[in-house]
DNA sequence: GCCCGCGTCTGA
DNA sequence: CAGACGCGGGCA
């Protein structure tokens, strides 16, 4: 009855409001976790009291599913159709805010409201009563005989939380027996704890860091920002290395400070134990972390600690945008730039964007963080939509890494080899002062290509439009894009010759081959997705590179994500210009990012850094833009280029994505929709022919672009375009993932 | 998303 | 002819 319209920026944004009058609800609309759009009226038994929010048990056909009340029932159904709530649950109600968000989410990216709720009601149950565990804590009496392990466990004690033996070795790198022998020694003490809620008992002001002079006003700011409650949002653009996370978490500290919860989503949260660790020792306690891996029972208390507001920070990823926080007062998106925010399942969303909206609903300061800021950010920050904050130095007064373009037409490496004479000489000069070095090649395997030297046959994927990478480690060839793999054939299976197939160009693995020739006495490790798997061989890695049981490093983009390696001092870019002859509109953008991330991974120690990178086109302006560290000029030309071709943010793109078990299925379908596009359409549509196809479980996906004006209402032209298309048969999927810009 | 019913296929 | 399997519709 009463409906309260909130508008932000457009009229996309709609938050309806409860009656002021609790009236007596004789039916109830209810959302359901499934994959419907539709919501369902049930009637309410007198007995039960089930406001909006409310989670119930509603039948649904012969099952019974948990859904949400969302609102008052529809009168309109008939009294005979209805079915009643079965009961309701005992859960914390998801809020007005959140509910506005699921569905403000689902009309964006055209996906079934269900699939949208399915996200945030996930860990939606009770976690049950804690049983107490024992953990152990220090005494603070020094230990009989003190070795560099036990004085490593100390440390990591010495801040009182209570920890579980495992976890305490594994935070100090200790194998479990140096726990227990402490424990003998009377340096350690076993205790019994009730777990607290996750992210409980953190404090604003316990490990406030020294702040530079540019980091103390932008956090002043930020800080200013969480208190006036305004759903503004802010870009912080600083160079690697100066000091971004110190500045957000001032203002996470405001939220706390305010009695508000703060949120920091990360990218891949997996290879991001650093910020983990910074929290940590900032606010004097582990925040809750909320990723795929995280454990059912973990994730139900999490998900009721913010419910109930004690969870104070959430460190997640894209996914802990749907929590149900209760007071939400900021929201970090760290690595704002990172592909990694975007979600390709349905709903097809980009976090970084719908966190923006999320920040808007719960009147919350949104904060994108980056060094290399994707251009829809830059494009905002510069029309006005977002604050802009400039972080233009190192801190502490390190310097940025000096950058070399290796001109491999004038240098090149011997045939057969990828490390160019001068590249080679840095490495064995670094190593020689025993520092630290990384070579980089965004490519895993050993060879993108393997063909018959006989007949010419290429090994292609049965499924993709790629080549089959071959990967000597595992004896397999494998394609990227669809997980397909077979056994390396002894022999060609055109033209049957034995011993002629030839691997061409370099993967990380065939470059690991080439440094142990080239420095032999050198201690080596390949840090590479595929060949270390799990999320705790990976931080392990990654430590023994941070502490210098490493000296050469060869890795892929693994190594830019979110890691300071303090003993680094030289990044070699084995070819830089990968990934600069695609056809993506956004590879020039994806390649800088990428190459002025891994550069930056030097020299964030005491001692400075140098990058070289190996091109053959030392003028293209991605390379320019490295070496000059001028990022503002390529960014500046970048967004021009853009502008010109109408790509986002300037154009709105919209890709459809058609998928299907059988490939001729997909493609007969995604044709027939091509010609059903009309002609006068404020928009073009891209496709199907030009549009790559590739298997992505188990299904084949061909995509359409959709191409417009900024001043269309994209997802109501899809929207209404797909009402008149020829219907999809049901085995066919269609996805849609609209660049968002329009809410802005 | 999930269940069910229906049509079709397969093997004895 | 029983049972398996894939597809499409409905779900209040």
């Amino acid at each position: 009855m009463w409906i309260a319209i909130v508008t932000v920026g457009s009229d996309f944004l709609r938050l309806s409001a409860a009656p002021d009058l609790p009236m007596p609800a004789e039916s109830v609309e209810v959302l359901l976790p499934v994959a419907l759009d539709r919501s369902f009226t049930y009637s309410l038994p007198e007995d039960i009291i089930a406001p909006p929010g409310s989670f119930v048990e509603v039948p649904l056909g012969p099952r019974a599913v948990a859904g949400v009340v969302w609102g008052p029932g529809d009168p309109e159904v008939p009294a005979g159709k209805l079915k009643a709530v079965r009961q309701k649950l005992e859960l914390p109600p998801l809020g007005d805010e959140l509910r506005a968000f699921v569905d403000w989410v689902a009309r964006y990216t055209l996906a079934p409201r269900g699939m949208v709720l399915r996200i945030a009601v996930r860990g939606a149950r009770n976690p049950g009563d804690e049983t107490p565990r024992s953990a152990v804590i220090a005494t603070g009496s020094a230990p009989g005989r003190a070795t560099p392990a036990r004085t490593r466990v100390l440390a990591t004690a010495s801040d009182g939380v209570p920890r579980s033996k495992s976890d305490l070795a594994r935070a100090a790198a200790v194998s479990p027996g140096v726990i227990d022998g402490l424990v003998a020694d009377g340096a350690l003490r076993i205790v019994e704890v009730i777990a607290e809620p996750i992210g409980s008992g953190l404090q604003p002001d316990l490990g406030r860091p020294e702040l530079s002079e540019a980091q103390a006003d932008i956090a002043a700011l930020l800080q200013a920002a969480v208190r006036d409650r305004t759903g503004s949002t802010h870009l912080v653009e600083g160079v690697t290395g100066s000091g971004k996370t110190e500045v957000y978490l001032e203002a996470v500290a405001e939220a706390l400070r305010t009695g508000r919860q703060a949120l920091i989503l990360l990218p891949e949260i997996a290879l991001t134990q650093a910020v983990l660790d910074r929290v940590t020792r900032r606010f004097g306690g582990a925040p809750g972390e909320w990723h795929s891996t995280v454990s059912a029972k973990r994730r139900a208390r999490i998900w009721t600690g913010t419910a109930s507001g004690e969870t104070r920070i959430v460190v997640g990823a894209r996914s802990a945008l749907f929590l149900p926080f209760r007071d939400l007062g900021i929201i970090v998106v760290d690595e704002e730039h990172d592909a990694g925010f975007k979600q390709e399942d349905v709903p097809v969303y980009h976090a970084r964007d719908m966190a923006v909206v999320r920040g808007k609903l719960a009147e919350a300061p949104v904060v994108l963080v980056s060094a290399t800021p994707s251009l829809e950010s830059r494009v905002n920050a510069d029309a006005g939509r977002y604050r802009h904050h400039l972080l233009p130095e190192r801190f502490g007064g390190r310097t940025m890494p000096e950058i070399e373009l290796l001109d491999l037409r004038a240098d090149p490496p011997p045939p057969g080899r990828w490390i160019a004479p001068r590249l080679e000489e840095q490495v064995r000069d670094t190593l020689a002062r025993g520092e630290q070095a990384l070579l980089f090649l965004n490519r895993r395997g050993f060879a993108p290509l393997t063909l018959c030297r006989a007949c010419g046959h290429r090994f292609a994927c049965p499924n993709c439009s790629a080549w089959l990478v071959e990967h000597r480690f595992r004896r397999q060839l494998a394609c990227h894009h669809c997980g397909h793999h077979e056994p390396v054939p002894p022999a060609c299976p055109k033209c049957s010759t034995t011993d002629k197939l030839a691997a061409v160009g370099p993967g990380v693995e065939r470059i690991r081959d080439e440094a142990a020739a080239l420095f032999p006495e050198a201690r080596l490790a390949v840090l590479s997705s595929d060949l270390v798997i799990g999320a705790d061989s990976i931080r392990a890695e990654l430590k023994a590179v941070e502490d210098h049981a490493v000296d050469l490093v060869i890795g892929t983009q693994l190594v830019t994500k979110g890691h300071n390696f303090p003993h680094l001092t030289l990044v070699g870019v084995v070819d830089g210009d990968l990934g600069l002859g695609t056809s993506d509109p956004r590879a020039a953008e994806r390649t800088f990012q990428l190459l002025e991330q891994v550069t930056g991974r030097a020299g964030r120690g005491a001692i400075a850094g140098r990058g070289i990178v190996q091109t053959t086109d030392p003028l293209h302006p991605v390379m320019q833009a490295l070496k000059n560290h001028d990022a503002a000029a390529f960014y500046a030309a970048e967004i021009d280029a853009r502008a010109d071709a109408m790509l986002p943010p300037f154009g709105r793109l919209a890709s459809l994505v058609v998928s299907a078990p059988v490939r001729n299925d997909a493609e007969a379908y995604a044709r027939a929709l091509a010609q059903s596009f009309p002609a006068s359409a404020p928009a073009r549509l891209l496709g199907p022919a030009e549009a790559p196809i590739s298997l992505l479980r188990g299904r084949h996906r061909f995509r359409l672009l959709l191409r417009a004006d900024r001043t269309v209402d994209v997802p109501g032209l899809i929207r209404a375009w797909l009402a008149e298309a020829p219907r999809a048969p049901a085995s066919i999927g269609l996805h849609t993932d609209v660049d968002p810009v329009s809410f802005l």
